[in-house]
DNA sequence: CAGTGAATTTCGGTC
DNA sequence: GACCGAAGTTCACTG
């Protein structure tokens, strides 16, 4: 059977069902009134309710209240998670080893209880992060101004990694740092960082640079940057570029590229 | 009545129970195939699959895979969501205003649906945050150091927020950084930016501290630092004290507070 | 394993 | 509504 539902069960049959459940690997579905607590890397309390119980087959352990995008408590995957009885109460334990976390939820009350198998093979396809801006930059660098070319992704120096680095068609350095949401006053504060890092580094680019007398040009690249980052990057001659994270999925990419071939 | 649940529903069946539990500002819970498109920050495209798909009154929409604590796809409270047909298909649609944002969610071959008035008051109390082990601090002062006295919390500096100022039995200034968890070394780059910020302002702390020729010391404090950290921390002359968040919840406290009353 | 950094981060605070 | 920072952040990726 691929799929078993109970409610209002009394709790011997509640524990039966979950404990067949788990072993199956199945993902449980509860509605129920219950009490939670959490001990781990905080500790938390959670006093009776009515909340929903997502468990995975992964070993993710999810309650959720009313309200939220975010579960109230929760375990992640590779959890390992148990029922047991105790006082003719039942409860669910989800424990994960490090860092040692244990949840447990004594249940009451149970309105219903859902298992299945469930059959999911996708993967989300999706588009219009930083990573993507990248990539679309390195393909269109002329995006960025004309004449421009990247020569390094990633470009490793003190304090992380400068996103992109290039010369413009004057050979002077450009030092461009990506944000694929608004930017603010911390993402140019972060290239300025970047720029004086690489100033200060010990590297082939830099001496070619400074033996040509070229510049250093920072650039923050973002669809748009805020008021008080605007004000910042004036003061501290850094060059903004706005530029939107493509929105493009792979498949419709890589059916937009099989048609040109 | 309290809830209703539906298995194998039929399209308008199911299209008239959720249309019913929205009116209701019900909390809806299904289990279902389907396909999911999703336009707004970003964009993304699932395709179909059996998945779990939670509705709060709220407005939150969840959608959550068989793996992963985090929902494949989502929307934030005060989503507006709506049930409708095309094509003897049924579509579920929750929309943003600002910023705009579209989950779109074709739906087949529902296995359940239940849509319940959830009845929970209760909010998490926990324990163990940054803020836990300021309170501490400036509680039992003596925790960092024999003659430490606290002066200000959260003092504004350019860059931010010194979490917590003080002097130490010889009147040098002390400036604490704290973090609930195992410190990295972005911590104590912070710090040191904190430290440089407030020797570079002009106050009324700096100009006494200088005329008395104190030092200013720079104090990490945390559960753990991790080894880049270490290193940093004796390049940099800072120090650093090992400090837990308590792991009390406010009601234990209170109690145990009143019952010294 | 630990460490780094992005995320449709979310969420709560303040301005 | 924008901005800022914490979070049991989670997650993917690297060493």
């Amino acid at each position: 059977m691929k799929y078993k539902t109970l409610e209002n069960p009394e709790y011997d049959e509640a524990y039966e069902l979950i404990t067949e459940a788990l072993r199956k690997k199945a993902t449980i579905v509860m509605y129920t009134n219950c009490k939670v607590l959490y001990e781990g890397r905080a500790l938390s309390e959670l006093d009776w309710g009515e909340r929903i119980i997502l468990i995975k087959p992964d070993g993710s352990f999810l309650i959720h209240q009313d309200k939220k995008v975010e579960p109230v408590n929760w375990q992640p995957p590779k959890s390992k998670t148990r029922a047991f009885i105790k006082n003719q109460q039942l409860f669910l334990e989800s424990h994960r080893r490090t860092p040692k976390e244990l949840l447990t939820v004594e249940l009451d009350n149970i309105q219903f209880i859902n298992y299945a198998l469930i059959e999911d093979y996708e993967e989300l396809e999706q588009a219009g992060y930083e990573k993507d801006m990248g990539d679309m930059i390195m393909e269109n660098p002329h995006i960025i101004e004309e004449g421009f070319k990247p020569t390094y992704r990633e470009y490793s120096v003190e304090h992380g990694f400068i996103d992109i680095l290039g010369k413009d068609h004057e050979n002077n350095l450009m030092i461009l740092e990506l944000k694929s949401r608004k930017a603010g006053v911390s993402a140019v504060k972060q290239l300025k960082r970047y720029i004086s890092d690489f100033d200060e580094s010990d590297n082939e680019e830099l001496h070619q640079c400074k033996s040509e007398k070229k510049k250093i040009r920072g650039l923050l690249v973002a669809p748009t940057i805020d008021e008080d980052a605007k004000e910042l990057i004036e003061e501290e001659g850094i060059e903004f570029v706005s530029v939107n994270p493509p929105k493009e999925l792979k498949r419709d990419k890589k059916i937009t590229l099989d048609a040109f071939n």
